[in-house]
DNA sequence: GTCTATAGTGCGATAGAC
DNA sequence: GTCTATCGCACTATAGAC
Protein backbone atom coordinates (compact mmCIF):
# COMPACT_ATOMS: atom_id res chain seq x y z
CA UNK A 1 0.00 0.00 0.00
CA UNK A 2 1.12 3.44 -0.97
CA UNK A 3 2.29 5.78 1.81
CA UNK A 4 -0.87 8.17 1.03
CA UNK A 5 -3.62 7.44 -1.24
CA UNK A 6 -3.63 9.45 -4.91
CA UNK A 7 -5.86 11.91 -5.88
CA UNK A 8 -5.41 14.56 -2.67
CA UNK A 9 -6.66 17.17 -5.00
CA UNK A 10 -9.91 15.99 -6.27
CA UNK A 11 -10.41 14.53 -2.36
CA UNK A 12 -10.10 18.19 -1.26
CA UNK A 13 -12.04 19.92 -3.64
CA UNK A 14 -14.66 17.68 -3.23
CA UNK A 15 -14.71 17.48 1.14
CA UNK A 16 -14.12 21.85 0.75
CA UNK A 17 -17.58 21.73 -1.09
CA UNK A 18 -19.81 19.50 0.89
CA UNK A 19 -18.37 21.22 3.65
CA UNK A 20 -19.07 24.63 2.44
CA UNK A 21 -22.76 23.67 1.47
CA UNK A 22 -23.39 21.63 4.98
CA UNK A 23 -22.30 24.28 7.50
CA UNK A 24 -20.90 27.60 5.09
CA UNK A 25 -17.57 28.69 3.94
CA UNK A 26 -16.34 30.66 7.01
CA UNK A 27 -17.54 27.94 9.88
CA UNK A 28 -15.91 25.58 7.97
CA UNK A 29 -11.76 25.39 8.50
CA UNK A 30 -9.11 24.28 6.47
CA UNK A 31 -7.96 21.65 9.54
CA UNK A 32 -11.87 20.44 8.67
CA UNK A 33 -11.51 19.94 5.11
CA UNK A 34 -7.93 18.26 4.89
CA UNK A 35 -9.28 15.58 7.54
CA UNK A 36 -12.06 14.57 5.69
CA UNK A 37 -9.78 14.34 2.57
CA UNK A 38 -7.15 12.39 4.33
CA UNK A 39 -4.56 14.90 4.81
CA UNK A 40 -2.69 17.43 6.91
CA UNK A 41 -3.75 21.32 6.36
CA UNK A 42 -0.29 22.00 5.49
CA UNK A 43 -0.81 19.55 2.43
CA UNK A 44 -4.39 21.59 1.81
CA UNK A 45 -1.76 24.70 1.43
CA UNK A 46 0.44 23.27 -0.77
CA UNK A 47 -2.61 22.28 -3.57
CA UNK A 48 -4.01 25.76 -3.18
CA UNK A 49 -2.59 29.23 -2.21
CA UNK A 50 -5.18 30.18 0.31
CA UNK A 51 -8.27 28.81 1.57
CA UNK A 52 -10.81 30.13 -0.92
CA UNK A 53 -8.84 28.78 -4.12
CA UNK A 54 -10.36 25.05 -3.70
CA UNK A 55 -13.45 26.23 -5.07
CA UNK A 56 -11.70 28.34 -8.47
CA UNK A 57 -8.74 25.61 -9.94
CA UNK A 58 -11.69 25.36 -12.54
CA UNK A 59 -10.44 28.69 -14.46
CA UNK A 60 -6.94 27.52 -15.69
CA UNK A 61 -8.83 25.12 -17.97
CA UNK A 62 -11.36 28.08 -18.97
CA UNK A 63 -8.05 30.46 -19.54
CA UNK A 64 -6.64 27.91 -22.03
CA UNK A 65 -9.81 27.34 -23.52
CA UNK A 66 -10.16 31.23 -24.39
CA UNK A 67 -6.82 31.08 -25.41
CA UNK A 68 -6.59 28.56 -27.93
CA UNK A 69 -10.22 29.54 -29.49
CA UNK A 70 -8.93 33.03 -30.20
CA UNK A 71 -5.28 31.88 -31.76
CA UNK A 72 -7.50 29.48 -33.87
CA UNK A 73 -9.83 32.27 -35.45
CA UNK A 74 -10.03 33.44 -38.80
CA UNK A 75 -7.38 35.99 -39.77
CA UNK A 76 -10.50 38.12 -41.08
CA UNK A 77 -12.55 37.81 -38.12
CA UNK A 78 -13.56 41.17 -36.30
CA UNK A 79 -12.26 41.93 -32.58
CA UNK A 80 -15.95 41.41 -30.99
CA UNK A 81 -15.96 38.07 -33.13
CA UNK A 82 -12.79 36.52 -32.07
CA UNK A 83 -14.84 37.50 -28.32
CA UNK A 84 -17.57 35.66 -29.41
CA UNK A 85 -15.14 32.53 -30.17
CA UNK A 86 -13.29 33.05 -26.95
CA UNK A 87 -17.07 32.93 -25.34
CA UNK A 88 -18.12 30.01 -27.02
CA UNK A 89 -15.13 28.51 -26.09
CA UNK A 90 -15.50 29.40 -22.13
CA UNK A 91 -19.26 27.30 -22.39
CA UNK A 92 -17.52 24.37 -23.59
CA UNK A 93 -15.59 24.54 -20.63
CA UNK A 94 -17.88 25.02 -18.19
CA UNK A 95 -20.91 24.20 -19.53
CA UNK A 96 -21.36 20.46 -19.17
CA UNK A 97 -21.48 20.46 -15.07
CA UNK A 98 -24.26 22.96 -14.36
CA UNK A 99 -25.03 20.80 -11.17
CA UNK A 100 -21.53 21.08 -9.85
CA UNK A 101 -21.74 25.16 -10.91
CA UNK A 102 -24.96 25.46 -8.97
CA UNK A 103 -23.80 23.99 -5.90
CA UNK A 104 -20.83 26.14 -6.00
CA UNK A 105 -22.58 29.29 -6.64
CA UNK A 106 -24.78 28.67 -3.63
CA UNK A 107 -21.91 28.85 -1.89
CA UNK A 108 -19.70 31.62 -3.60
CA UNK A 109 -23.27 34.40 -3.18
CA UNK A 110 -23.17 33.40 0.73
CA UNK A 111 -19.43 34.74 1.13
CA UNK A 112 -17.82 37.87 -0.25
CA UNK A 113 -15.13 36.69 0.27
CA UNK A 114 -15.75 34.23 -2.33
CA UNK A 115 -17.14 36.45 -4.79
CA UNK A 116 -14.12 38.95 -4.48
CA UNK A 117 -11.96 35.75 -5.46
CA UNK A 118 -14.68 34.97 -8.41
CA UNK A 119 -14.36 38.70 -9.68
CA UNK A 120 -10.63 38.45 -9.71
CA UNK A 121 -10.74 35.32 -11.38
CA UNK A 122 -13.53 37.19 -14.00
CA UNK A 123 -10.57 39.80 -14.41
CA UNK A 124 -7.81 37.52 -15.15
CA UNK A 125 -9.88 35.69 -18.05
CA UNK A 126 -10.02 40.09 -19.42
CA UNK A 127 -6.78 39.65 -19.24
CA UNK A 128 -6.13 36.86 -20.99
CA UNK A 129 -8.85 38.00 -23.58
CA UNK A 130 -7.20 41.54 -24.08
CA UNK A 131 -4.01 39.21 -24.94
CA UNK A 132 -5.31 37.52 -27.28
CA UNK A 133 -6.46 40.26 -29.31
CA UNK A 134 -3.47 42.25 -29.00
CA UNK A 135 -2.00 39.28 -30.45
CA UNK A 136 -4.17 39.74 -33.22
CA UNK A 137 -3.33 43.25 -33.64
CA UNK A 138 -5.92 44.99 -32.62
CA UNK A 139 -4.55 48.36 -30.61
CA UNK A 140 -5.03 48.69 -27.24
CA UNK A 141 -7.53 50.92 -26.16
CA UNK A 142 -9.94 48.69 -28.06
CA UNK A 143 -8.77 45.34 -27.16
CA UNK A 144 -9.04 46.33 -23.68
CA UNK A 145 -13.06 47.57 -23.94
CA UNK A 146 -14.15 44.47 -26.00
CA UNK A 147 -12.41 42.10 -23.68
CA UNK A 148 -13.85 43.76 -20.54
CA UNK A 149 -17.27 43.90 -22.09
CA UNK A 150 -17.04 40.44 -23.34
CA UNK A 151 -16.73 39.05 -19.62
CA UNK A 152 -19.10 41.29 -18.57
CA UNK A 153 -21.41 38.93 -21.17
CA UNK A 154 -19.80 35.95 -19.45
CA UNK A 155 -20.62 37.35 -15.97
CA UNK A 156 -24.29 38.51 -16.73
CA UNK A 157 -24.82 35.01 -18.96
CA UNK A 158 -23.11 32.45 -16.53
CA UNK A 159 -25.76 34.21 -14.10
CA UNK A 160 -28.63 33.88 -16.06
CA UNK A 161 -27.35 30.27 -16.66
CA UNK A 162 -26.91 28.96 -13.51
CA UNK A 163 -30.17 30.77 -12.25
CA UNK A 164 -32.30 29.22 -14.92
CA UNK A 165 -35.05 27.13 -13.95
CA UNK A 166 -34.46 24.78 -16.98
CA UNK A 167 -32.00 21.78 -17.14
CA UNK A 168 -31.98 22.07 -20.75
CA UNK A 169 -30.80 26.00 -20.78
CA UNK A 170 -27.26 25.72 -23.19
CA UNK A 171 -24.23 28.32 -21.60
CA UNK A 172 -23.34 28.72 -24.91
CA UNK A 173 -26.34 29.75 -26.70
CA UNK A 174 -27.38 32.11 -23.62
CA UNK A 175 -23.51 33.94 -23.94
CA UNK A 176 -24.39 34.02 -27.62
CA UNK A 177 -27.51 35.95 -26.87
CA UNK A 178 -26.01 38.25 -24.42
CA UNK A 179 -23.34 39.54 -26.46
CA UNK A 180 -26.00 40.37 -29.33
CA UNK A 181 -27.81 41.93 -26.45
CA UNK A 182 -24.88 43.78 -25.80
CA UNK A 183 -24.00 45.13 -28.98
CA UNK A 184 -27.07 45.71 -29.39
CA UNK A 185 -27.23 48.59 -27.12
CA UNK A 186 -27.79 52.45 -27.81
CA UNK A 187 -27.71 55.64 -26.27
CA UNK B 1 -6.89 69.48 25.59
CA UNK B 2 -9.44 66.52 24.14
CA UNK B 3 -9.41 62.85 25.08
CA UNK B 4 -8.29 62.25 21.74
CA UNK B 5 -7.54 64.16 18.63
CA UNK B 6 -10.48 64.95 16.47
CA UNK B 7 -10.65 62.77 13.01
CA UNK B 8 -9.25 59.86 13.52
CA UNK B 9 -10.89 58.64 10.14
CA UNK B 10 -9.39 60.79 8.49
CA UNK B 11 -5.76 60.17 10.24
CA UNK B 12 -5.79 56.50 9.41
CA UNK B 13 -6.81 56.31 6.12
CA UNK B 14 -3.44 59.05 5.56
CA UNK B 15 -1.21 56.89 7.64
CA UNK B 16 -2.60 53.65 5.83
CA UNK B 17 -1.86 55.07 2.45
CA UNK B 18 1.43 56.75 3.37
CA UNK B 19 2.93 53.42 4.80
CA UNK B 20 1.14 51.06 1.59
CA UNK B 21 3.32 53.73 -0.60
CA UNK B 22 6.78 53.42 1.46
CA UNK B 23 7.08 49.94 2.43
CA UNK B 24 3.96 47.79 0.54
CA UNK B 25 0.44 46.85 1.80
CA UNK B 26 1.39 43.50 3.24
CA UNK B 27 4.61 44.80 4.96
CA UNK B 28 2.49 47.17 6.61
CA UNK B 29 0.68 46.22 9.94
CA UNK B 30 -2.35 47.44 11.27
CA UNK B 31 -0.73 48.12 14.70
CA UNK B 32 1.31 50.43 12.46
CA UNK B 33 -1.15 52.48 11.21
CA UNK B 34 -2.66 52.80 13.98
CA UNK B 35 -0.07 53.75 15.83
CA UNK B 36 1.15 56.55 13.47
CA UNK B 37 -2.43 57.68 13.86
CA UNK B 38 -1.95 57.88 17.53
CA UNK B 39 -4.95 55.27 18.32
CA UNK B 40 -4.65 51.56 18.75
CA UNK B 41 -5.66 48.49 16.41
CA UNK B 42 -8.69 47.69 18.35
CA UNK B 43 -9.82 51.18 17.12
CA UNK B 44 -8.72 50.80 13.43
CA UNK B 45 -10.92 47.73 13.60
CA UNK B 46 -13.88 49.93 14.77
CA UNK B 47 -13.25 52.77 11.75
CA UNK B 48 -12.85 49.77 9.16
CA UNK B 49 -14.52 46.58 8.60
CA UNK B 50 -11.03 45.26 7.89
CA UNK B 51 -7.18 45.55 6.90
CA UNK B 52 -7.99 46.65 3.21
CA UNK B 53 -11.09 49.00 3.87
CA UNK B 54 -9.36 51.65 4.83
CA UNK B 55 -8.73 52.63 0.72
CA UNK B 56 -11.97 51.99 -0.32
CA UNK B 57 -14.81 53.88 2.15
CA UNK B 58 -14.98 56.59 -0.51
CA UNK B 59 -17.11 54.25 -1.90
CA UNK B 60 -20.62 55.42 -0.60
CA UNK B 61 -19.95 58.39 -1.97
CA UNK B 62 -20.02 57.16 -5.48
CA UNK B 63 -23.53 54.94 -4.67
CA UNK B 64 -24.82 58.05 -3.15
CA UNK B 65 -24.04 60.01 -6.39
CA UNK B 66 -24.85 57.70 -8.70
CA UNK B 67 -28.51 57.13 -7.50
CA UNK B 68 -29.39 60.46 -7.01
CA UNK B 69 -28.31 60.86 -10.22
CA UNK B 70 -30.69 58.11 -11.78
CA UNK B 71 -33.32 59.42 -9.63
CA UNK B 72 -33.21 62.61 -11.34
CA UNK B 73 -33.40 61.88 -14.64
CA UNK B 74 -36.00 62.72 -17.57
CA UNK B 75 -38.88 60.03 -17.39
CA UNK B 76 -38.48 59.24 -20.97
CA UNK B 77 -34.35 58.85 -20.90
CA UNK B 78 -33.43 55.23 -22.37
CA UNK B 79 -31.85 52.60 -20.02
CA UNK B 80 -28.50 53.87 -21.68
CA UNK B 81 -28.42 57.54 -21.09
CA UNK B 82 -29.59 56.78 -17.68
CA UNK B 83 -26.52 54.76 -17.12
CA UNK B 84 -24.40 57.76 -18.70
CA UNK B 85 -26.32 60.57 -16.09
CA UNK B 86 -24.90 57.94 -13.29
CA UNK B 87 -21.44 57.90 -14.85
CA UNK B 88 -21.25 61.55 -14.86
CA UNK B 89 -22.33 61.33 -11.33
CA UNK B 90 -19.37 59.03 -10.44
CA UNK B 91 -16.67 61.09 -12.21
CA UNK B 92 -18.12 64.39 -10.57
CA UNK B 93 -17.52 61.98 -6.95
CA UNK B 94 -14.00 61.14 -8.20
CA UNK B 95 -12.70 63.46 -10.73
CA UNK B 96 -11.37 65.95 -9.05
CA UNK B 97 -8.73 63.91 -6.90
CA UNK B 98 -6.48 62.46 -9.56
CA UNK B 99 -3.23 62.98 -7.30
CA UNK B 100 -5.01 60.48 -4.42
CA UNK B 101 -5.90 58.34 -7.19
CA UNK B 102 -3.27 58.01 -8.91
CA UNK B 103 -1.28 56.97 -5.29
CA UNK B 104 -4.11 54.81 -4.71
CA UNK B 105 -3.44 53.13 -7.67
CA UNK B 106 -0.07 52.22 -7.31
CA UNK B 107 -0.93 50.66 -4.19
CA UNK B 108 -3.89 48.81 -5.62
CA UNK B 109 -1.83 47.30 -8.27
CA UNK B 110 0.98 46.16 -6.62
CA UNK B 111 -1.36 43.35 -4.05
CA UNK B 112 -4.21 41.13 -5.26
CA UNK B 113 -6.38 41.42 -2.12
CA UNK B 114 -6.90 44.80 -2.78
CA UNK B 115 -7.74 44.22 -6.68
CA UNK B 116 -9.99 41.92 -5.45
CA UNK B 117 -11.77 44.44 -2.89
CA UNK B 118 -11.54 47.16 -6.07
CA UNK B 119 -13.87 44.87 -7.94
CA UNK B 120 -16.11 43.88 -5.14
CA UNK B 121 -17.04 47.62 -4.99
CA UNK B 122 -17.28 47.85 -8.57
CA UNK B 123 -19.64 45.34 -8.38
CA UNK B 124 -21.52 46.80 -5.45
CA UNK B 125 -21.50 49.93 -8.10
CA UNK B 126 -23.75 47.65 -10.90
CA UNK B 127 -26.10 46.30 -8.01
CA UNK B 128 -26.88 50.52 -7.24
CA UNK B 129 -27.26 50.82 -10.93
CA UNK B 130 -28.99 47.77 -11.79
CA UNK B 131 -31.54 48.52 -8.91
CA UNK B 132 -32.12 52.07 -9.77
CA UNK B 133 -32.94 51.07 -13.60
CA UNK B 134 -35.67 48.44 -12.23
CA UNK B 135 -36.96 51.37 -10.09
CA UNK B 136 -37.77 53.20 -13.49
CA UNK B 137 -39.28 49.83 -14.61
CA UNK B 138 -36.69 48.88 -16.90
CA UNK B 139 -37.00 45.04 -16.76
CA UNK B 140 -33.95 42.79 -15.34
CA UNK B 141 -32.45 40.86 -17.68
CA UNK B 142 -32.24 44.44 -19.44
CA UNK B 143 -31.36 46.46 -16.51
CA UNK B 144 -29.12 43.73 -14.88
CA UNK B 145 -26.97 43.90 -18.67
CA UNK B 146 -26.64 47.65 -18.87
CA UNK B 147 -25.88 48.42 -15.11
CA UNK B 148 -22.57 45.82 -15.67
CA UNK B 149 -21.97 47.09 -19.15
CA UNK B 150 -21.75 50.66 -17.50
CA UNK B 151 -19.67 49.28 -14.60
CA UNK B 152 -17.30 48.38 -17.59
CA UNK B 153 -17.08 52.02 -18.52
CA UNK B 154 -16.37 53.07 -15.59
CA UNK B 155 -13.74 50.40 -15.04
CA UNK B 156 -11.92 50.85 -18.15
CA UNK B 157 -12.57 54.83 -18.59
CA UNK B 158 -11.00 55.12 -14.93
CA UNK B 159 -8.30 53.30 -15.54
CA UNK B 160 -7.44 55.27 -18.88
CA UNK B 161 -7.51 58.50 -16.43
CA UNK B 162 -5.55 57.67 -13.94
CA UNK B 163 -2.75 56.16 -16.14
CA UNK B 164 -2.78 59.01 -18.66
CA UNK B 165 0.56 61.20 -18.75
CA UNK B 166 -1.80 64.66 -18.48
CA UNK B 167 -3.49 65.90 -15.71
CA UNK B 168 -6.04 67.94 -17.64
CA UNK B 169 -7.92 64.81 -18.67
CA UNK B 170 -11.41 64.90 -17.66
CA UNK B 171 -12.72 61.55 -16.14
CA UNK B 172 -16.46 62.81 -17.29
CA UNK B 173 -16.05 63.07 -20.50
CA UNK B 174 -13.25 59.77 -20.96
CA UNK B 175 -16.32 57.85 -19.12
CA UNK B 176 -18.39 59.40 -22.14
CA UNK B 177 -15.85 58.40 -24.51
CA UNK B 178 -15.69 54.91 -23.82
CA UNK B 179 -19.52 54.57 -23.49
CA UNK B 180 -19.54 55.85 -27.11
CA UNK B 181 -17.11 53.47 -27.93
CA UNK B 182 -19.26 50.28 -26.12
CA UNK B 183 -22.58 51.19 -28.17
CA UNK B 184 -20.66 51.35 -31.27
CA UNK B 185 -19.31 48.08 -31.05
CA UNK B 186 -20.66 45.92 -34.00
CA UNK B 187 -20.04 42.24 -34.53
C1' DG C 1 -8.56 46.24 26.16
C1' DT C 2 -7.01 41.43 26.42
C1' DC C 3 -7.31 36.75 24.78
C1' DT C 4 -7.88 33.29 21.30
C1' DA C 5 -8.87 30.81 16.95
C1' DT C 6 -7.59 30.42 12.35
C1' DA C 7 -5.16 31.50 8.05
C1' DG C 8 -1.04 31.11 6.06
C1' DT C 9 4.41 30.47 5.85
C1' DG C 10 9.16 28.35 6.41
C1' DC C 11 11.89 24.56 7.13
C1' DG C 12 13.52 19.96 8.11
C1' DA C 13 12.42 15.04 8.04
C1' DT C 14 10.38 11.14 5.71
C1' DA C 15 8.92 7.77 2.47
C1' DG C 16 8.08 6.09 -1.79
C1' DA C 17 8.74 6.26 -7.28
C1' DC C 18 12.02 6.31 -10.83
C1' DG D 1 21.18 8.72 -6.17
C1' DT D 2 17.06 12.42 -7.59
C1' DC D 3 12.38 13.94 -7.52
C1' DT D 4 7.99 14.56 -5.51
C1' DA D 5 4.39 14.55 -2.12
C1' DT D 6 3.62 14.34 2.48
C1' DC D 7 3.96 15.33 7.61
C1' DG D 8 4.97 17.94 11.74
C1' DC D 9 6.29 21.71 14.11
C1' DA D 10 7.11 26.56 15.14
C1' DC D 11 5.75 30.96 14.03
C1' DT D 12 3.24 35.58 12.72
C1' DA D 13 -0.79 38.55 11.82
C1' DT D 14 -5.51 39.11 11.19
C1' DA D 15 -9.85 39.29 13.01
C1' DG D 16 -13.22 38.41 16.13
C1' DA D 17 -14.68 36.92 20.79
C1' DC D 18 -14.94 37.83 25.47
Amino acid sequence: MARWEPGADGRLREAALTLFLERGYEETTVAEIAQRAGVTARTYFRHFADKREVLFSGAEGVRAGMAEAMAGAPADATPVAVAGLALDAAAEAIGHRRDFYRQRQVVVEANVELQERELMKLAGLADVLAAGLRERDVPDPEARLVAEAAITVLRVGFHRWVASAHDTVDLGVTLREVLGELVGLRG
